[in-house]
DNA sequence: TCTTGACCTCGAGCGAACTCTAAGTTTTAG
DNA sequence: CTAAAACTTAGAGTTCGCTCGAGGTCAAGA
């Protein structure tokens, strides 16, 4: 059996750990939003612990809803190391400030819904009071 | 000139005042998120003041999240009347559990994010020190 | 009258983000 | 040793949500 408790795994336990399929793995790899992955001998991909943070973060930006193309440009300052730090904390701001003005929209759009459960519930209930009569 | 103050507009008006393009507008008709739309007598299309109503509810859902198929599924149980008020209910408690979640998802991402921006400026600031030395 | 611009329909095209197929190797359990 | 499960690649296909192009009508302004 394979040793799951490693801190280097197949892409399938990654899947299995991160929700994602294999091909969504790979399919990030493919556009550089993962860098190219270390192979076992057989060509086989190995991740490491740098690799499951790095993906944990970028599943972060993506239910955010940084588009795939920006998580990429960040994927690609980051591997070019320090000279980068400027920009990189530009698009972490950029991305903060979309992220304020998201949540103020989904608390506006939930007390919409509650106005509208509410009214929902009155009517049913009448309706049902009717019925009985 | 067309009289833009009256409650009833064109489809150009209405692309101005809800920031969507023509285009989308009739494509939301088209797959049954708008109902069909009553026409002038030129075959133009008229909205009127609850189609407006109706519109900004439905980028509401969407801007949340909400699909496409789902928000026309609300749309044709709305079009068939108070027999549906039930199911409706349902999908809107369900959306409003959404929300919840999506707001959790976002208010973590933001810490975890300005833990970053901060580590980011600690680093800048550093290497800037190192620079004068 | 002529041109410009807003509207109409239908159907094709597009970008994002997967998702899968096919054909081939490797690993693992029995 | 063999069968099934897990991996590999390249490339095709799918879904969603638009977005546009072609070709046509109609009305208002110069």
């Amino acid at each position: 059996m394979r040793d799951v408790t490693s801190n280097v795994i197949t892409i399938g336990e990654l899947a299995r750990r991160s929700g994602l399929s294999a091909y969504t793995i790979r399919f990030y790899e493919s556009v550089g939003v993962l860098r190219p992955i270390r192979r076992a001998a057989n060509g086989h991909r190995r991740y490491h612990r740098d690799d499951v943070l790095w993906l944990e973060f970028v599943l972060k930006l993506k239910r955010t809803g940084m588009p795939l193309a920006e998580i990429r440009q960040y994927a690609q300052r980051r591997a070019r190391g320090e000279s980068t730090l400027q920009p990189r904390l530009t698009m972490l701001k950029l991305h903060r400030k979309r992220l304020v003005i998201q949540m103020a929209e989904l608390s506006k759009c939930a007390s919409v819904l509650d106005g509208k459960i509410r009214t929902y519930r009155k009517t049913i209930a009448e309706t049902k009071a009717k019925q009985k009569r």
